[in-house]
RNA sequence: GCCGAAGUGGCGGAAUGGGCAGACGCACGCGACUCAAAAUCGCGCGGGGUAAAACCCGUGUGGGUUCGACUCCCACCUUCGGCACCA
């Protein structure tokens, strides 16, 4: 008999193998073609969770395979090392940043290291060293000198309560509340950096091919292109007032216009008779936050400010209002509002009986009539009350949303002087100042002679301090820390002082695909040698919680590098290398997947019978049993009693739900006693199950699942097969801690398959062809699961092949050099999925180190395809009779057979077929009578 | 409201370009082994129907195209995600 399968003493050995050997080392190798597979890099939490591991190991299977075709695969891993949760301990459990960072790094390498990746260590990245903000600091130098950087006044949220900045992700609910102590937050003006991204708003509209629907979608969304025309309206002092319209086409139809709050030409237009309602307005505007503004539901409000605009296309005399469903941040604050065809308008003019005019009459319909619309028509027509141009036609053409009249008015619009064509975007550029500490810190200096002026390069990189004080004062530390704050002047050599806000983290990951290439390169940000052979990256695989903003923002640094000039050295060695540079560098990922992610494993609460005295509505329990019916509930004691299903517990307190529906609160102390069947009598409250629905893990809910616990109890390889098999990789779904059974036998089947060796049976010739066909069929489906990152289907047919290869060794009736052959091929598909029992396998079956450098198994089809067949056979549309035929059957005996068949007669009824189809490539015979 | 994705057994899921619905697993049931349990092995496992078959129904709902629809078209429902007074 064989040994048993023991992953805890097979996997921590051949680790400390293949790192000695450095396997899993990329070198640059021009005779090879590259590849560059990527996952999103993990934020250092401390603890490597089920889903670093979801997203991680797949990724790693795929790149395992790549790898095993021949590709000189890169497939590096770093830590997005500053940020928040840094701080946070720092100011909760007084542990410095950098120790709590480097320390939860230090410990998530060893936890990654159990996950038998292939990740090449040397290639490591954290962007909290010196080493690498230093770069980040200096893309930050680069981008000013280029005019992609500058400084303006902006709004952030502050919490008043911790008396500090907050950033988006720690504003939470609906009410805008501070994560921490749940006081309201309010915005504060602060001067800060932003980069130029909307200069690239078109071209983030072209995304690469290879990149989900779902992603460009939403990037698409969000850069929020729309053209339309820029019209100047004048007040009657003769202030112009230009407004964004998508429609210049119903210009006719402005009998108001609108200005927001914050427009600057409120004040001036403002009558005097209007003055103090305006004022008290736009008070009312400037308190509320944004929230506020649109949470009040559909309702506009507005106030005449009792000035007047001429319209330019009529020399129409128009009311200015105030109010605030026009958004300062969009267009240019000001509209022209056109209620017959605009709903907004069209509400607002409702509440406040202003003048609707219809300029687009559609065709095939009543007549609009102003009079009793119900609300705005902005569809398709033919224009009306527009002097010269009545009659002009306005339909959408096919290909978006501009009709023909809005080309005639703009062309119009511009040989008039009074307006041009004009495209809007909903992108707003990228602040990335933060009123941090852990973080980087931008590399400005502020000179009262010299005004705001870069550290020079030579200088960098500007270094964190260490010893700051974490008091929530509401500004970084830095600012406070006389030694960073105090400098001297870079240009005139007079005292200044130091930015003391850092950089988004947001930053640091918008490189690391280049840092990874030369982590400890000191000659730029990553060493064009290497960039030439390796980028740009091929795969790149996360969540799609960053469609938005990490692949926005990555995308616009790559851009803002080939235009500042950066991949110039670059290009030069690839071009020396005989690579096809064009466009080489407009995109930093050619191709992108993203997973879905683990939620939490549902269950249902213990059902218990608690015994004790009620006081007011809840029960003081002396006794609690679980039980596993409501049908058997033990006897009744003279006590008050409660039973039901435990939905929640905190502390000591439990909430059960009975069976007609109602929750009641049961207290316990330390008196309490306990019965759980699963504990024996002496359970304590913690071992009470309660309820938990499908969502997301979190420490609070009691549902998080711990890797390193299934990597002590299953093996490492068990659990990236089980990740793999159990759920479709892109949508993710809940934790089931009992499927993983499954792959935990299909291991032990291979192991033990393995080890036992061929069968001593003489070969039959038939068995033999059968046995290499499944794995033939199996190669097909493996590879085709890992080129569509369908990991559960590749998974499912390597389990299916171990069937096969059960099924043979149990028959007995296959020879040596046949079973030889199949299981050398199963180990082989297996080592992208479960790395380390291939590897023992591998090597107790005679083979020489390492399988993970083998070439990957050909498909031969010949060898795939199928002798017989079975032929479908339809009468009527419906299956009637299923026939195994050969393979090379031809059409009219396929047709023949079929209509001999006994169960198909019955179904024709004795009536002659009106039509045979035969589909050769599927095996089916239709026949219609 | 707009944009996008998805609805298949008790559960996770599979089904190449319209062609055998439910691969592979989990759970469950029955049986074997065992003093017993676990592990393991064998059989079964969408619903109805039958002694067994035959047969009928079945991929969110309602229509349509087709010899044939999980797959294509139209309308709708539900769930999830993104954006949201964007002029």
């Amino acid at each position: 008999m064989a040994d048993k399968y023991v992953p805890q003493e097979i996997e921590p050995r051949w680790s400390v193998r293949w790192e000695q050997d450095d396997l899993n080392r990329s070198v640059v190798d021009p005779d090879r073609q590259k590849f560059y597979a990527m996952t999103m890099l993990p934020y250092p939490s401390g603890d490597l969770h089920i889903g670093h591991w979801y997203a991680m190991t797949p990724s790693d299977a795929r790149a395992r395979w790549l790898r095993m075709r021949g590709y000189n695969v890169l497939f590096p891993m770093g830590f997005d090392a500053f940020g928040l949760p840094a701080e946070n301990a720092a100011i909760q459990r007084g542990i410095h940043p950098k120790i709590w960072t480097y320390r939860n790094v230090e410990n998530m390498r060893i936890q990654m290291r159990t996950m038998g990746a292939m990740f090449d260590w040397e290639r490591e990245a954290v962007s909290s060293d010196p080493e690498y903000y230093k770069w980040t600091q200096w893309f930050f130098l680069q981008f000013y000198k280029y005019g992609l950087a500058y400084r303006q006044k902006a709004a952030v949220d502050f919490c008043p309560n911790c008396n500090t900045t907050l950033a988006r992700e720690q504003v939470w609910g609906e009410d805008r509340h501070c994560e921490r102590c749940g006081t309201p937050v309010i915005k504060k003006e602060l001067e800060q950096w932003f980069f130029r991204i909307t200069k690239y708003a078109d071209e983030l509209l072209d995304h690469p091919q290879d990149w989900p629907e779902r992603v460009k979608a939403m990037q698409t969304n969000w850069v929020g292109r729309s053209e339309g025309a820029h019209v100047t309206f004048r007040t009657e002092a003769g202030d112009p007032i230009t407004v964004f319209t998508t429609r210049p086409d119903t210009l006719w139809g402005a009998t108001f216009m609108v200005l927001a709050p914050e427009h600057p030409l409120v004040e001036k237009v403002t009558s005097a008779d209007q003055r103090a309602a305006v004022r008290s307005y736009v008070d009312a505007a400037s308190r509320k936050s944004e929230i506020d503004r649109t949470a009040e539901g559909k309702e506009k409000t507005g106030v005449f400010t009792g000035g007047y605009a001429i319209n330019p296309v009529n020399q129409e005399r128009i009311p200015i209002w105030v109010a605030d469903y026009v958004l300062i941040s969009y267009g240019s604050g000001a509209i022209m509002a056109v209620p017959a065809h605009d709903q907004r308008d069209f509400e607002f003019a409702r509440k406040y009986h202003l003048p609707i005019r219809i300029v687009i009459q559609p065709e095939g319909v009543d007549d609009l009539n102003p009079d009793n619309m119900i609300e705005a028509w902005p569809g398709e027509g033919v224009m009306v009350n527009s002097g010269q141009f009545d009659g002009t036609p306005a339909h959408y053409s096919g290909d978006g949303r501009k009709n023909e009249a809005v080309g005639v008015v703009t062309a119009w619009l511009e040989e008039q002087g009074i307006g041009h064509g004009a495209v809007n975007y909903r992108l707003r550029d990228w602040l990335i100042s933060r009123q941090r500490y852990w973080g980087a810190p931008i590399p400005m200096v502020y000179c009262e002679n010299c005004g705001v002026v870069p550290v020079p390069e030579s200088d960098l990189p500007v270094l964190l301090p260490e010893d700051v004080d974490f008091k929530p004062t509401g500004e970084s530390p830095l600012r406070y820390h006389e030694g960073f704050l105090h400098t001297t002047c870079p240009a005139c050599g007079g005292p200044a002082t130091r930015e003391t806000d850092t950089m988004d983290t947001f930053m640091c990951s918008s490189w690391y695909q280049y840092r990874y290439l030369s982590p400890h390169y000191d000659g730029g940000p990553f060493d064009p040698e290497e960039g030439a052979y390796w980028l740009p990256v091929d795969q790149y695989t996360g969540g799609i919680e960053h469609a938005t903003m990490h692949l926005m923002y990555t995308r616009f640094f790559t851009k803002a590098m080939r235009d500042c000039g950066i991949f110039k050295p670059t290009v030069a060695v690839a071009e020396a290398m005989g690579r096809d540079t064009v466009h080489l560098f407009d995109e930093p990922m050619v191709a992108l997947f993203n997973q879905g992610m683990i939620l939490g494993e549902p269950r249902t609460g213990d059902l218990i019978v608690a015994e004790g005295a009620f006081e007011g509505g809840k029960l003081n329990a002396s006794h609690i049993t679980v039980i596993d019916s409501l049908e058997n509930v033990p006897g009744t004691a003279s006590l008050g009693r409660v039973v039901g299903e435990v939905v929640s517990r905190k502390e000591l307190v439990l909430n059960v739900q009975t069976p007609d529906g109602r929750s009641v609160v049961v207290d316990t102390d330390e008196s309490t006693t306990f019965a759980v069947p699963r504990k024996g009598e002496d359970a304590t409250i913690e071992d009470i199950r309660y309820h938990l629905e499908v969502e997301k893990m979190s420490k609070s809910k009691g549902n998080v699942v711990a890797p390193d616990e299934l990597v002590a109890q299953y093996g490492a390889d068990t659990v990236r097969a089980y990740l793999m098999f159990a759920f479709r990789w892109e949508q993710g779904g809940p934790w089931d801690s009992q499927g993983i059974q499954g792959v935990v036998r299909w291991l032990n089947d291979v192991w033990a398959l393995v080890n036992a060796g061929a069968p001593s049976g003489a070969g039959d010739d038939a068995a033999e062809r059968d046995l290499r066909r499944k794995v033939h069929q199996a190669i097909r489906k493996v590879s085709d699961g890992l080129e569509t990152f369908g990991f559960n289907t590749a998974v499912a047919a390597l389990m299916e092949l171990k069937n096969n290869l059960q099924d043979a060794q149990r028959a007995g009736n296959v020879s040596r050099a046949a079973w030889d052959e199949a299981v050398e091929s199963l180990l082989l598909l297996m080592a992208p999925f479960t790395p380390f029992i291939t590897e023992e396998l591998w090597q107790r079956t005679g083979h020489d180190y390492s399988i993970h450098n083998q070439p990957w198994p050909e498909y031969d089809p010949e060898a795939a395809a199928e002798e017989e067949m079975t032929l479908v056979v339809q009468v009527n549309g419906k299956v009637r009779d299923r026939i195994q035929v050969p393979v090379d059957i031809s059409e009219d005996d396929a047709k023949r057979v079929a209509q001999e068949s006994p169960a198909v007669q019955r179904h024709m009824n004795g009536k002659p077929p009106r039509k045979v189809i035969y589909v050769a490539q599927r095996g089916m015979v239709s026949i219609v009578v």
